[in-house]
DNA sequence: CTCCCTATCTTTACATCGTAAAGATTGCAT
DNA sequence: ATGCAATCTTTACGATGTAAAGATAGGGAG
């Protein structure tokens, strides 16, 4: 254990003489044993991602540190900072994978819907699955602050999962969506449904629609409250379908 | 300065004789001075959430800590711990006071309204407005997984939040919403109509909306998109209103 | 009126976190 | 082969939350 971040070891520890032997290293990994923690790790990048995935999986939001994530790894807890500078980094780069994830998500949820109304239906149930199957990426990707959309990944992976809804707010209303204007009624028309959406997620996940629940007819579950609002909003909206 | 805590100082220095001479306090505090701070505040409590809410407004959510707030009450770092426990403690009553200043701005727009459409569009304004003019105390009530619900006076504060907005749903569908039990169709107006403005304003403030308010005519306000989702949102579902 | 008890506040201590800086190691180009 | 640059580890430091122990004062019991 080379490391000094284990968990629960005191790091105000008299320290041994200052120079680190060299030796103490190369020692424990005598040149046999490629599969013993290397210096170079190769391929640490990818590797500090899908440890953050497991880290906010397995301790949510609170507990993805750049120091747990590196124990996670197997590396020394500076190790991240290279490839990602500091917290906002890594934690960036996580939710453009996440972006990705769900862009993924709501792609495959459109292919498998047939009437006009399961198209319209879908999307938003897809969305919200994807938020209960993944709180702490959804937490991550819309409730942190420490997001930086500069990042070209996440800019990008973000500005496509808009552009979807963009996309089937103009294929409900039958009229294409001109790529740079926006007249004043779809601009309402993506925001509503993005408000409406994203709005009824956050609730969901902070537990403050148990109050509506409960009051509900006993079981009603969380699927099916969605889809009373989604069939009156829609009834109310979509052209003539009967 | 006998507080420790004032930032910049190291905490790691050498420090005098063990025992603290009781003497040193008093000569800098010689029964004149009542003004001059003494052992006892006196109203602590109060005086904590007011710095607590300061601190909010001048330094984000990020920057309220336990420790900033007692800085800028003039206490020790420790102080807050013994009147409110935790972090979690301070939070979850300087949400309850956010709660209760929402709760009453809510009820003076609703106040204010004549027509029916006003009052269905004023309420949500309101909202938004609130969260527009208060960020932080927004984001705190809201966004914070540091609350406690279980406390009373946030229990209580969030309970009548909530049940502003059920009679609000009531009113405008003129039929009365039993106490205890709700219709899918209630359920269903009542939780839609707090994700939309919900999801609105996280949105908003987060300035995801941007990308929809720059690609509109020039000069659109959020206050103007809001308005052009209600009045879409309203006309169809009010009961028949010119 | 005095004395002690208890609530209130301060000090001290420590584990943890993010981040910077310097040292160690290795792959790779020259 | 050799030296440079990228990669990873150590070390260090300020900040935070929280626990525990010490100091102070207000107020009731005698």
């Amino acid at each position: 254990m080379a490391r000094t971040d284990t968990k629960g070891v005191t790091a105000r520890s008299p320290r041994p003489p200052k120079k680190t032997s060299p030796a103490s290293r190369a020692a424990r990994r005598p040149a046999i044993a490629k599969t013993e923690t290397p210096y170079h790790h190769g391929a640490l990048r990818e590797a500090l991602l899908r440890a953050a995935e497991r880290v906010l999986e397995r301790d949510g939001l609170a507990g993805l540190t750049l120091r747990a994530v590196a124990r996670e790894a197997g590396v020394s807890h500076a190790a991240p900072t290279h490839h990602f500078g500091d917290l906002t980094g890594l934690v960036s780069e996580l939710a453009a994978i996440g972006f990705r994830q769900f862009n993924a998500a709501m792609a495959s949820a459109c292919d498998t819907a047939t009437s006009p109304l399961d198209r319209a239906l879908a999307r938003p149930k897809a969305y919200v699955a994807y938020a209960q199957a993944h709180p702490g990426m959804y937490g991550l990707m819309f409730r942190t602050e420490r997001l930086d959309y500069s990042r070209p990944s996440l800019h990008e992976a973000a500005e496509s999962s808009f552009a979807g809804l963009a996309n089937a707010i103009s294929a409900m209303r039958q009229e294409p969506i001109s790529g740079n204007a926006l007249t004043i009624e779809q601009g309402a028309a993506i925001a509503r449904a993005w408000s409406m959406v994203h709005g009824f997620t956050m609730l969901l996940l902070d537990g403050r629609l148990e109050d509506i629940l409960e009051r509900l007819p006993a079981g009603t579950t969380a699927e099916q409250l969605l889809e009373a609002i989604l069939k009156s909003t829609v009834a109310a909206r979509m052209p003539t379908s009967t």
